[in-house]
DNA sequence: CTTCATTATGTGCATAGCGCACGCAAATTG
DNA sequence: CAATTTGCGTGCGCTATGCACATAATGAAG
């Protein structure tokens, strides 16, 4: 039984995460992790290599590479961090405005397949959403990794970082 | 707030594929479309490469280079097709053992998010999703694609494939 | 305040997965 | 039976990524 649900969560999960890479394709030139990066810069707190390494889940060099191809593109902007070593990536104008459009296509990308639901039905949809990443229990930085595609203007009584680390400058 | 509804959806939705991924990648040491070729070509029914190309969103060179990959690795057979061109594909022994591991631990990987809810709860979870994946109407082979990595056995009035074309030969 | 470990970044090199352009054999069509 | 289409495979290249290594800055210990 738990299993017949879970497979059709499966699927679902499936069916969105490809719409949301096809989204991102037509968007980004890149694939893999480089649009989560954007959006993860794009939080503003400037994250070093090696923090947004840990919550892409890429090894180091692979997220200095990834760094490279956004400063190529002139998305993103390798600036000063606290260290005289370490860095602080931020995203240029061009940057955000491609942020923007990652994190509105994805929203486009998953309305569709909410359409076909009742208000009711939705509200009650979205509390068990809520109630399993609630359940999930991760860690901050797991949270991040969860969250790296997120558009947290949309999450109110987000169960994951909205509610989390002091958005300001750190963590 | 469908808009937050469909954040939600997408976090569930990237945090379950990640957690496919992981495991697939711990049972076969390939990812991208691999674990899903092995899937779909252990349903049984003989499928060209054309077929698992369009299947799999592969280009046809992709899918020739992955069938070589599953081949290397002793895990699928090229057999003939109804054509002197066409070849048919099927899994060896091993390749069954593999798929059936990759089954297995894909509802694994999923599961423990649908521990926190209740057995009402999840019966309302499970129709939603149901109605979600109804609403989509996908062709015949969109519906293939959707159920890549499927579990057929377990998806009980399945609203995608299960339904459809004769599971005997072709299609 | 020198020395050593740690932290943070970057580079050379290699690999996996994939696409494009092409070639060729078999089938189909007119 | 010529012309087109279908189906498979190959040469070549590219993107995203990891491992091993190099290097600079920091911090801790004597």
């Amino acid at each position: 039984m738990t299993n017949r649900t879970a497979n059709l969560l499966g699927v679902v999960a499936l069916a969105i995460t490809d719409r949301i890479e096809n989204t991102a394709r037509e968007i980004l030139s890149h694939t893999g992790e480089t649009p989560a990066a954007l959006v993860v810069i794009g939080y503003g707190f400037g994250p070093s290599n090696d923090r947004l390494r840990h919550i892409l889940g890429l090894s180091h060099p692979g997220a200095v590479r990834l760094v490279d191809r956004l400063v190529a593109d002139g998305l993103v902007e390798r600036r000063k961090g606290r260290d005289k070593r370490a860095i602080a990536l931020y995203l240029t104008k061009r940057g955000k405005a491609v942020r923007e459009k990652l994190l509105k296509g994805r929203l486009a990308a998953i309305r569709p397949l909410l359409a076909s639901l009742s208000t009711a039905e939705e509200e009650t949809f979205a509390a068990i959403l809520h109630k399993i990443l609630t359940s999930m229990d991760p860690t901050d930085m797991e949270r991040r990794t969860l969250c790296r595609l997120c558009d947290d203007r949309v999450c109110s009584n987000c169960p994951i970082p909205a509610d989390k680390p002091s958005r300001g400058e750190q963590y």
